[in-house]
DNA sequence: CAGGATCCGTAGCGATACTG
DNA sequence: CAGTATCGCTACGGATCCTG
């Protein structure tokens, strides 16, 4: 199903993109992994509000689509750390993008930033 | 709910683009009115694979953030057209880097371009 | 600490029928 | 043509409990 729209699309370049971030949290994680290698505990902070179901989901099907790696070491407590693949970091621009129209977009309507900041 | 993302986040720039380009429709519609004002019938053509009501509520909502105009000609039978905003217009840098980051990464699978074309 | 496995509610969405 | 209204499914995702 979530490859029904490039089929139905043919091969849009803009919906490949779309399929491979195909969810808000899977942008959002790669946000934060484009600072640098973060361990599992530390997105679950950063990507804040983000369950550990959607983010163990949401990292493996970033893994096998060869967004980002995986490095466990065999540690008591365990220690995982996530990075950016290339691949991943090729999609810096298409963040730093959204990045930027958001923050022109909150500088121009003061009145949503204080709308969002307290809760609805 | 839509709306929990930014309140968790913060006011992140990324979470508040992705606020607006909610789903995954709305970012293909925004890519096909870059090209120009279209009409209803237009956009359910070139949106593949989207059914009618969610063109309709997507594009109501794009029109309450400001991202989209309707204009509704007094004819019969009816005609209705859609433009970008100024603001939806804005978006255009977002979707072009996703589109130049898609292509590039059709351009080195074209193993998946393939798998994609041909349904599943 | 980093998850795996379940249960389960609900929002998202398609399909269908109707209208100015 | 460009919608509105309803019904009904299902899969997305949160909450919770358990483990190496």
């Amino acid at each position: 199903m979530s490859r029904k729209l490039l089929e139905q699309n043919g091969i849009c370049p803009v919906a490949t993109t779309i399929d491979l971030l195909s969810s808000k949290w899977k942008v959002l994680i790669v946000r934060d992994l484009l600072t640098g290698t973060k361990r599992y505990s530390e997105l679950k902070q950063s990507v804040a509000g983000i369950s550990q179901k959607m983010l163990t989901q949401s990292l493996r099907e970033m893994e096998s689509d060869g967004l980002v790696t995986r490095h466990a070491y065999a540690v008591i407590p365990p220690k995982v750390e996530y990075r950016l693949s290339d691949l991943g970091n090729s999609m810096r621009p298409v963040i730093e993008t959204m990045a930027n129209w958001g923050s022109v977009y909150l500088d121009q309507n003061p009145d949503k930033r204080k709308k969002l900041a307290q809760s609805e």
